[in-house]
DNA sequence: CCATCTTTGTGCACGCGTTCACAAAGGCAT
DNA sequence: ATGCCTTTGTGAACGCGTGCACAAAGATGG
């Protein structure tokens, strides 16, 4: 089996800055954003907060990871901390990335104008269809996979963007590390299995859905109540279940793929 | 200010499963349909942690949530389990879902073969544009956001997926829930604002792109150490910041929005 | 029927994240 | 200059989530 790589203990503290907190700064930075081009001065942590849509407090002891960025009985000042949120988050240098797999998807990420503002450049679009080599996608012209490791040798990215079928993802990925990608966000539905040193993120709608769906399903439980809510379908090692995913229909692509 | 709702405590034990195991079930439904794909008949707990991507005491304490599925010196029968957590997930039952926002992303997710897999069933394409209407999009017409209300009425869908602008975000927000959803899976770069009751879940791809480039940049920090890491850019108060984000270009639209 | 071996289910401890509440700090008016 | 008022920054408490480690449970072979 493949696997058993990819475990950090998730709570590293890069540079003291709790990983929690790094996961809100881009919601700080988009807030902040919104009212520089309002040309607002300065904001109280209560206003900012409700901006992002946090509790105060926690955007306090957030901001006080980062360094004493405002003044007492003021505020902060946006623009300063516009700088200060995009240093600590890399963003003010550029970040090419590679986006491999285009497909509906694909293409539609490649198309993402909210790149480019955040100092994310698509330096190459990559996919396995022979039929798509050469043709300008996003004003891009897609490539084929057999000059991954070229592409990324010459275009100098760190970060790729797994957006193909499940079955093809982990292949890709170890493509992609061996030439060199040490951050990956995942679209497709598979757990990927990394190297220690390379950082995966996914992103997955169809688990968005299902936990709404849990929720949803609660809710309704609540409201009528009594409903034959505990009624065991069959015996437990007894196997006679409706199966709903017939073979090959899913787990084969990642979310916002076409067919 | 129209903020300061949508604010329980992320800890809602719904019927004691704690959210962060509500979260993982579909983790484990995903890697169970793959398992039962291939025939295989039962599972250890170590042996489906590892497809899943988690650890197997955190495993077994999520199934000990859900009851006693497991058989000591055996493990979890494949069937029995996928059942139990579709069950657990509501997905036994039919969520019709509608799509608002017919944009690259929007139809993206229109052509997504894994809604239908999992249950959900897109019920109804909705978007401002006239020129949209009528089209077919995943073999369904996009309908006008005029007949927004009268399509949720009919149609009786209770999750809405948000996929416009984030200047429309709200507005489109607000007239979901009052036609009756109650649950949302929201695109656009927006906090939304949303009465008690109602579940908001959000996918932006900026903001993933975002945390790996802070730990990217770590990385790369580590390795060439001693650089002009720690250097004060500018007076606090004083804003001669370069700003990336021109105005409009960015903050506008979801992630995967075309031009 | 008994012994052994595998694997579950969970009690417990630990650590991170969140929130409260308040003292310190700075602006501002007088 | 002085006092008041606003807002930050943070110490401390609390709660959830995670992982260890082991006892209980059941299957399996003799």
């Amino acid at each position: 089996m493949a696997t058993g790589r990819n475990h950090r203990p998730a709570t590293t503290r890069s540079r003291g800055i709790p990983e929690a907190t790094v996961a809100r700064l881009p919601l700080y930075l988009r807030a902040l954003t919104a009212l520089s081009e309002r040309s607002v001065p300065t904001v109280s942590s209560e206003e900012l907060a409700a901006a992002a849509g946090v509790n105060s407090a926690k955007l306090r002891k957030d901001f006080s990871y980062l360094g004493s960025y405002g003044t007492r009985g003021v505020g902060y000042d946006v623009e300063y901390l516009v700088y200060q949120i995009s240093r600590e988050l890399g963003l003010t240098q550029d970040w090419p990335v590679v986006i491999v797999g285009i497909g509906n998807l694909g293409a539609a990420l490649a198309n993402y104008g909210g790149f480019a503002s955040r100092g994310f450049r698509v330096a190459a679009l990559i996919d396995a269809d022979p039929s798509l080599t050469g043709k300008p996608v996003a004003g891009i012209d897609v490539q084929h996979t057999d000059q991954l490791e070229q592409i990324i040798d010459e275009s100098g990215v760190s970060i790729g963007v797994i957006a193909t079928p499940a079955g093809s993802a982990q292949q890709v990925c170890d493509r992609l590390v061996a030439a060199g990608i040490t951050s990956i966000l995942n679209f497709a539905p598979t757990v990927l299995s990394v190297p220690e040193g390379v950082d995966v993120r996914k992103v997955d709608l169809s688990i968005e859905l299902q936990i709404l769906a849990f929720h949803e399903q609660r809710k309704a439980g609540e409201e009528a109540l009594g409903e034959d809510e505990t009624a065991p379908p069959a015996a437990p090692p007894a196997a006679a279940v409706t199966k709903r995913t017939e073979p090959g229909s899913d787990g084969d692509r990642p979310a916002v793929m076409p067919a």
